[in-house]
This record gives structure tokens, C-alpha cells and sequence, in this order.
DNA sequence: CGAGCGAAGCTAATGACATTAGCTTTATGG
DNA sequence: CCATAAAGCTAATGTCATTAGCTTCGCTCG
């Protein structure tokens, strides 16, 4: 028997493609190797188990949504760099599926790479709210309430969450429009609650 | 052996119940059979496998979401009320962490109290909504724009994905505040994409 | 009061998956 | 060539879900 020649990057990107062809939950040690035409075990080989092929393959996918995200925002400001980014986002999240949602666990703090794309995605949004004139503490509320609305459109639309998929382009070109809004009058925190 | 007395309601309540202390992610048959003081295949007397167990903590925690929804709207308009029912949603979720994620699944159409909680969360919505002159096709991408960025930022502060939880009510409020800024001044559609 | 019956619960068996241990074999570098 | 590290394999164990089929409880009705 010839050799499969693998690596743990051939082993995660597969895992990758499985996924986003069956979906995460569906994603499994058994199919990965099915796949590569080797035996379960011999994936030890290459990664320490399930729970860290999930993890690797996070990495895998932040690195490729920051990167989406970044070049998205190149070469535009203001309301062109946001749309253009939440495009990106979303098209990523449409054409990955398997991959989106793994990239939302948390980032292994043991894994550099991991960390550095999770700050690059979070810098192409901080970017655009320079744009807006948003710094400091509300360039914080305003980074987190774009991750929340784009992360939470793409996540309902790819679970059928709002029902018929009638106007969901219409939908997220509004919510986008409605976030350009809300930057343009960024509201001043009240006290404390 | 005395028998157990079990029913499907305290099966679907026990594991609400356990989802809410070890996560949904972990919630097992087995464990809530043991819970129960049962065994395993036992509990096939009352759901019908793990898929319809999910299925029907969906429908327990749409119905309790929805009910919280709704009470917060009472007696409310406008901003107090968009304020109060956002509360009420991100509260639900940090008060029942297992519940949350469970509630997700799109209604199972064969089952009627979980459709229509589905639909009584989505009217306390609209009926916001309606408070800022938003109907039609407006109040449907409003509705949307609405769930996702609640429903984003309560799973992203749940999964611990903002990083550290600096900060988190203050974003929240900034978060509705924006949301309300866009509703007053809701972006008119421009025309096909 | 007792017989019978339906439902509740049990044990046993099967099958998917993850994980660990330990063996075999392939490449490859000296 | 051959020695060795790594790649891959088989076997064993454990967890979980599911199905089949048995036992027994507890209620209802004669």
C-alpha cells in the first residue's frame, strides 16, 4: 500500500471541503479519512483529535474571511467600505457554509496565526469606523454592533431562520443602509444603568 | 421498582434544564436520562430520538422567549419599548444559555404551539415596528435587521467571541440606540441590485 | 376483588464515532 | 544498503443513539 502523503494541512483543508459540502455538525473524524482513502486512526498522525481539527479549521477560515475583508476594504472609505465588507462577509458566509461556523469559536490563544487573523478581520472593521469618525470606547459599541448585525443576518439566513427566503438581498442592503445611518449619528452613551 | 412517572413535558423540561447548566452542545440522552433516574432507551417512551428532543426544547424556548417578549412590550412604545424588548431577548438568553441555542432551529412545521410562538416573537416585533411607522416591505427588512443584530450580539457576548467582557451592557444599550436611530430614519431601498 | 391490558421501564444487541495502544512498513538519508 | 523516524494499519475500549423484545406495574372493568 502506497503511502497517502499527507499533512495536517491537506488533512484540515479537506475537513474544510467536507464541510462545507455536509455541513459542521455533520463533520466528522470518520468522513475526513473516508475521504482521504485512509483509516480513521491514521489521522492522529496529523491532528490531536477531533476537537482540535475543529480549531485548526477556525483558523483556516477566519484567515480566509479576514483576508476577503481586507482586500474588500481596499481602496474605499465611508459607506462603499462598509458595504463592501459586509458584502464580502456575508459572501463568504454564503459560500462557505460548513466553514462560517467554525470560524466563530474562539481564537487558540496557542495558535499565533489563529489570533492574528481574528485581529485582522476586527482591524478592517475598526478601519471603516475611522471612516465614520469613531474611536476609542465607540469605536468599540460600534465594532461590536456591525459584527452583531452582519454576523446575525448571515447566521439567520443560512439556517432559514427568517423564514421564506423572500428579499433577503433587499434585507441586508437595508440593514447595511440602516448601519450607515446609525454611524453617521452615533448616539452618545447615556450614564451608567 | 416504583415506576418513574415520567411524561414528555418533564422529559423536554428536565433537559431544558440540564442544556442550561452544561450547554446545548452537550446535551445527551443519556444525561438526561440519568438525571431522570432512568435508563437510556426508556425515555423512547416519551420522545421519539435525540432530533425530536431538540425539536421540542425549540419549542419550549421559543414560547418562553416570545412570552418574555411580549410582556416587555406591554404598555410600552417606541424607543422604550424597542429598549425593553431587547432587554427582555438578550436577557432570556444569559438567563438560559442551553435554552438559547435550542431555540434556534427553524419550527418544526408539524408541531403548532411551536409555530406560532415563532410568530408571536416575530409580532412583538413588528408591533415596535409599526410604533415607528414601519409596514410593508420596510417592517419585514426593519424585523430583520432587528433579529440580527440582537440575536448576533447575544450569541457572539454568549460564545465569548467580543473577547474580553469589557463593557458588554454599555455596547448593548449603544447597540439598541442605534437601532433606533435607523428605524427614525429608515434608509429608503434603492432600486433592484 | 381479581383478571387483563396498555403503557412504562428494563436488558440486550447493533452500529456510528472518537480515542489510545501497539504493530508493520515505507521512504529516505547516511 | 540499512537504520530509523514517521505514516499508516488493526485491535481494543468507551460513549452515545437506536431498535427489539421482555417484564411488570397500575388502572379499569366485569
Amino acid at each position: 500500500m502506497p503511502r497517502a502523503g499527507l499533512t495536517p494541512q491537506a488533512v484540515v483543508r479537506e475537513a474544510a471541503r467536507l464541510a462545507d459540502e455536509v455541513g459542521y455538525e455533520k463533520l466528522t473524524l470518520a468522513a475526513v479519512a473516508g475521504r482521504l482513502g485512509v483509516a480513521l486512526p491514521s489521522l492522529y498522525k496529523h491532528v490531536r483529535g477531533a476537537d482540535a481539527l475543529g480549531q485548526q479549521l477556525a483558523a483556516l477560515a477566519v484567515a480566509e474571511l479576514a483576508a476577503e475583508m481586507t482586500s474588500a476594504a481596499a481602496g474605499r472609505a465611508g459607506r462603499d467600505a462598509l458595504r463592501a465588507v459586509a458584502d464580502a462577509w456575508r459572501g463568504y458566509a454564503g459560500r462557505h457554509p460548513g466553514r462560517y461556523p467554525a470560524a466563530q469559536q474562539v481564537p487558540d490563544p496557542d495558535d499565533p496565526a489563529h489570533v492574528e487573523a481574528g485581529r485582522l478581520a476586527l482591524d478592517a472593521v475598526y478601519a471603516i469606523l475611522r471612516g465614520y469618525g469613531l474611536t476609542g470606547d465607540d469605536a468599540v459599541d460600534a465594532a461590536r454592533t456591525f459584527r452583531s448585525a452582519v454576523h446575525g443576518f448571515v447566521t439567520l439566513e443560512a439556517s432559514g431562520g427568517f423564514g421564506l427566503p423572500r428579499g433577503m438581498d433587499r434585507s441586508f442592503d437595508q440593514l447595511v443602509a440602516a448601519l450607515d445611518t446609525a454611524f453617521r449619528n452615533w448616539p452618545d452613551p447615556v450614564g451608567a444603568r
